[in-house]
Parts: C-alpha cells; structure tokens; sequence
RNA sequence: GGCCCGGUAGUUCAGUUGGUUAGAACGCUAGCCUGUCACGCUAGAGGUCGUCGGUUCGAACCCGAUCCGGGUCGCCA
C-alpha cells in the first residue's frame, strides 16, 4: 500500500535547485530515476519535468528512511522533505550536480513496475512500443521539452495578435461536409439519421463570414481533420494558428505574419530573425528547386540545357524537347566519390518511383568523364554541356528529359535526396514566401481546369480579363510560407464580390445548383455588404518540428496517430456496439 | 492502392552455407559494497525467433501468404 502526501507542500521543483539554496528545507515530489545502493549509502535520482536532483541516504538518516529508500525502484513516484547540501563530490552532468538532499522524510507515494523500456533522454526503444506507452514515452525529457515548446510558441502567438487587437474566435467542429479538397472526417447524426457532420479540414468558410460580421481581426488556435494518409509532416489532426483580417491586403498580411515569426524566434528561441521573408514566384520555385516548397539553405538549382541538347543525336533529349518538354538537370558537387555507378543506379530506381522513365547522368571521376549517355554525343558535345552547368571533375551531373511536370517535381525531389547524403544542408532557417501561384491548375484525368487553392481565392486585378480565354495565365492572390522545405502556411486574399464569385464559379464549370448545395449561405452571406479580407493558418504543428528539430509531428504531438490512422496507446479507432448503431440508423458491413 | 525498409530475451542487437542446448549488452531479481552519479563485484531468472502454411531428415535462416511498424508515391481544393 502506497503512502499519502497529506501534509507535504511542494517547495521547488528538483531541477531548479541550485548552490545557493544550500541549508534550505525543501519539499519535492518525483519519479525514482535511477537508484544506486552502495551499501550503507543509497544515492536517488529524482526526477520532475525541470530535471534531477540527487537524493542521499546515509547513516545519519533514520533507519526507517534508509530502509525504505534501498526499496525504491525505478519509477516509483516520492515524496521527500530534507535539507538542501553541498555535495562531497561535484558533478557538471546535470545542472545541479553541486547540490543533494538530506532527506528527512520519504514517502513512496506510488510503487511502479518495471517499464517496459527504459525512461532515458536517449532511448534506442522502437517509437511503435513507445507509442503503445506514450504515457511513460512522454515521461523523457526530449519530448517533453517538445511539449513545452509548443505551448510556449501557441502563447506567444496568442499574445502577439491580441496586442495586435486581434479577437479569437472558437468555430465548430461539426461542420457542414463539402466534398471538395481533402476528405473529411464523418460523424453521424442520431436525430437527422442518414446525415452527417463534418470535422473540420480548417475554420477557412467561418472565419470568412467573421469578416462579413465585423470582427476585423480574427484568429483561432484551431484544430483540423483531414482524412487522408498520414506522413512524418502529416497528421490526420493537426491545429492551426489560424488568422483572418479585414481591409487589408497581401502585403500587410504577410507582415504581420512576419512579425509573428520574429516574436517567435525572440522568445522561444532567443534568436533574432531577419525580416521580411524572401519572396519567389511559384515559376521562380518550379524551375529552380522543382518545388513549390524550396530549402533554399544550399544550392545545386535545376538548370534548363533544353537548348544545347535539342539537335542531339540522343533521342531522348532531343525528343522530349521536340514534344514540348524540356532537358534539365543538377549539379552535385565532388558527389563522384559516393555516388558510384551502382548508387546512381539506386537514384534511377527512385526516379522511377515517382513518375520518370529514367536518368542521365555524367559522372566525372577520372580525367574522362563517363557518361550513360556517351555513345550519342557528338564532338565536343559534352564538353559544352559540362561547361555550361558548371560541372567539374569530382562532380556528378543527374539529367531528366520529359514533360516539364516530370522533370522539375523530379530533380526536386532528387536535389533534396542527394543533398542529404552529401550532408551539405547547413544548419539554420531559411523562411521564404512563394507567391504568384496560378489560379488554375489543368487536371490531365478529367481534362478540366480546376482551382490550385480554393474557389473563394482571388485573383490578381490584373488577370481578370483571362479568366475565361486564357486560364493559365490567371495568377492568385495567394501566398504559401515556406521554412527549410516544408509548407508552414497557406493563405490567400478572398473573393468579396458576388458577380465575381459567380464568375469563378462558372469559370470552375460548376453548376447553380451545385453552388446553391454546396455554398448557398456562403454566397448569400456575401451580398450583404462584404469587407475586402484575406488571411492565412499556421500549421502549429510543423512550426514546432522545425523550431525543435523534431523529424515527426509525432515528436511534437502529445498523443499521435500511426501511418495507418490509429493510436497504439488507446487502440482507437474501434468498434462500437450494436446498440450505438442502432441509434445512429446505422448498419457496418465488416469484412471477413 | 503502388514501391522500399524493418520485426530474434523486458530493451537494443548478433546469429556463418539450413545442422548439437539460439548468444551479447543493457534492464530485471538476489547477495556483497560509505561518495556514487550509466556506481562496482558475484550469482540467477528470462525466448511461440511477428503469425499461419509450405519445402526439407532437419528452418530464426529458403518459399508463399498474412499481421504490425516506418519512409515514400498516389492523395492532401
């Protein structure tokens, strides 16, 4: 049977304790760390979420005491009074590593088991036995340091837009299903059976209609569902620093955006963050990184050689210039030493993987460079082409030759890929902005245009003639933040006419009545006399990945879900009972 | 749905060409130990080799299926 903690009062908490707190009686609550019997000396650790202190036992301590101190077990939970003393052997180790506790009373306030791993900063555990523990998972000190971080960031977001005389706003959660974009999470009605709610993918129709009410200034810690396969930088529920505001346009947003992030970087990190952001155009984005979402912290650009190889002997390149596509590459410097024949090799399977039917490549190692490609070169062919890329002996020159929605997405992809393993990413965070996104995006499946963001985006003043000749030429007024290669952010200014949202509509080949089912009283709400607004969110969660350097939202997220959608710890999601369904007018086919 | 990687004591891993009783470290248990701090020393316990089926005289190892976890493509207006 455990022991009460009636009567003791927590003084400090066991890593704040330090030298010149020496001859203090402290009260201390905690986890049993590590316990290191010596015979007649017993040392403890204890441990709490600021970090350890040491605990000693001796034969100046009551038997009682010393007895029970040699029973504690990783684990168990104290409660311990004594005095604060110098330690006859220092340690720099820990951050009171000068000081220990005499105890003078120790209370086992709960025993534990064994866990089933070991409760260290550096655990080797498998994270899918962590996850099923996430309890004892979040016990480490790297995760919670994570936690704590990301409520620090979700306070300083709060205090930086209410100074900003932003007011926040909860929107719902069980919302109207829209089965556009991502799908969405379904939660059945029990009085209207048949129908459904939606969880909300993001706040975006309601914090609109704030706007239209005359809440200037929005913003929502928001949570958002998404049904869609999971990845390291994807959860299907995630929460948004979501912000919305009135009579302002692009610029303005993007700097308070700004400053939000500076304020961030200053009482978070205690860095100073250089504003405003880079700006690039999605092309400038396209043709250079091969991404919508650049890491502009190292170079190796794609470059276009669509011109020196389109009269080439080798089918391949001048083919795919003749059809309209484009020849291009990147540049890996003194990459030749790893990236052997049979490690590009690798990279050409990779390609294939996601959508190339191949890969050039020149590798220069000896004074010739070899090429896959050699046999059809003319005369001085590749050497101008070597030339004009800047490649130089020790170098590793990888080619793609196809549409340009092939060869961009694919050097990307490799640009990343390889600069990996050279490990020339340096250290440090790079925000850019990327603008100018087209409206429009041609879907090759159905043949359509269809909207890049969504269909309450505005379009550039300037491009409103082309919204129905010239599709492609139609830019947005929508702008995405961008850190280190990951998407943080996506907003847009919105559409606040009627006659051009009806235009949009028409221009997206929807119908009236599907408008009329979809976004009736969102449409109807903007006839009433709309402020001019725009906004964007914040994914909270991939701003504390990169801040804390954490590899996973599941690092960052006190209780994540799998690839697979479910959560170890609580097995959810699960079934329910008959009578659950029976009073939702629901019926499950299972499979088996 | 596709592709790639992984699954062996509680944990992290090793396990040769298919061949005797599947090993190590850490952890755990017990004993000893007065300045440890990853304490040390001694001894001990601990295994459905993810699961099912097949090949074989014989399977952790080969084959097939399947489950679980990770990465990624599709998907994510």
């Amino acid at each position: 049977m455990a022991e009460f903690m009636t009567g003791l009062k927590r003084t400090d908490m066991c890593g704040d304790l330090r030298i010149s707190d020496i001859g203090r009686e402290v009260t201390l609550f905690g986890w049993v760390q590590r316990q290191r019997d010596l015979g007649q000396l017993i040392f403890i650790d204890l441990r709490d979420r600021t970090g350890i202190v040491q605990l000693a036992f001796s034969d100046a301590t009551d038997k009682g005491i010393f007895d029970k101190a040699a029973a504690c077990r990783s684990e168990f939970v104290l409660g311990v009074k004594g005095t604060v003393a110098e330690r006859s052997s220092k340690t720099d180790k820990i951050a009171t590593g000068d000081i220990e506790i005499q105890v003078t009373e120790l209370r086992i306030l709960s025993k534990a088991q064994t866990p089933p791993f070991e409760i260290v900063d550096d655990s080797k555990t498998g994270e899918e036995l962590r996850l099923k523990h996430r309890y004892l998972d979040l016990r480490r000190k790297p995760l919670q340091d994570n936690l704590i971080m990301r409520s620090k960031i979700a306070k300083v977001a709060r205090d930086y837009f209410y100074e900003n005389n932003f007011i926040e706003i909860e929107t719902p959660m069980m919302i109207k299903s829209t089965p556009e974009g991502a799908r969405d999470y379904l939660v059945p009605s029990r009085i209207h059976q048949g129908k459904f709610y939606a969880l909300p993918q993001s706040p975006q129709i309601y914090k609109q209609l704030l706007m239209l009410s005359g809440f200037d200034r929005y913003i929502q810690l928001a949570r958002c569902f998404r049904d869609e396969d999971l990845r390291a930088d994807r959860q299907p529920e995630f929460t948004q620093i979501d912000m919305e505001l009135s009579f302002a346009d692009m610029d303005e947003i993007m700097e308070i955006n700004e400053g939000l992030f500076k304020r961030i970087f200053k009482e978070v990190l205690g860095k100073n963050l250089e504003t405003p952001f880079e700006r690039m155009t999605y092309k400038h984005a396209m043709e250079n990184y091969g991404s919508d979402k650049p890491d502009v912290r190292f170079g190796m650009k794609i470059q276009n050689i669509s011109d020196l190889v389109k009269d080439s002997d080798f089918g391949v390149f001048s083919g795919a210039v003749a059809s309209g596509g484009s020849v291009r590459c990147i540049v890996a410097k003194d990459a030749a030493g790893i990236y052997t024949r049979k490690e590009i090799d690798k990279l050409t399977e990779y390609v294939r993987g996601i959508g190339a039917k191949g890969l050039a490549f020149v590798r220069w190692v000896d004074d010739e460079p070899t090429c896959s490609f050699k046999k059809f070169m003319k005369e001085n062919e590749l050497e101008n082409i070597l030339s004009a890329v800047g490649a130089e002996k020790g170098d590793v020159v990888l080619i793609a030759a196809d549409k340009d929605s092939v060869t961009l997405p694919v050097l990307g992809a490799l640009r990343l890929t390889v600069a990996k393993r050279l490990e020339i990413i340096p250290d440090g965070f790079k925000f850019v902005w990327i603008v100018d996104f087209p409206f429009f995006e041609f879907d090759e499946e159905s043949g359509e245009w269809i909207a890049m963001h969504h269909p309450f985006t505005m379009p550039r003043e300037d491009c409103l003639q082309y919204l129905d000749s010239d599709k492609g030429k139609v830019i947005a007024k929508a702008y995405d933040l961008t850190l280190n290669g990951t998407e943080l952010s996506s907003g847009s200014i919105r559409i606040t006419d009627y006659e051009l949202q009806q235009r949009m509509f028409r221009a997206l080949k929807m119908s009236d009545e599907e408008i009329e089912a979809k976004f009736g009283f969102l449409v109807e709400a903007y006839k009433y006399g709309a402020p001019p607004h725009g906004g964007m969110g914040i994914g909270l969660d991939r701003v504390v990945m990169l801040l804390s350097g954490a590899e996973s939202l599941r690092d960052v997220t006190a209780f994540p879900k799998v690839q697979n959608a479910s959560e170890l710890m609580s097995g959810c999601p699960s079934e329910v009972d008959e009578e659950s369904l029976e009073v939702l007018g629901l019926e499950i086919k299972r499979n088996n």
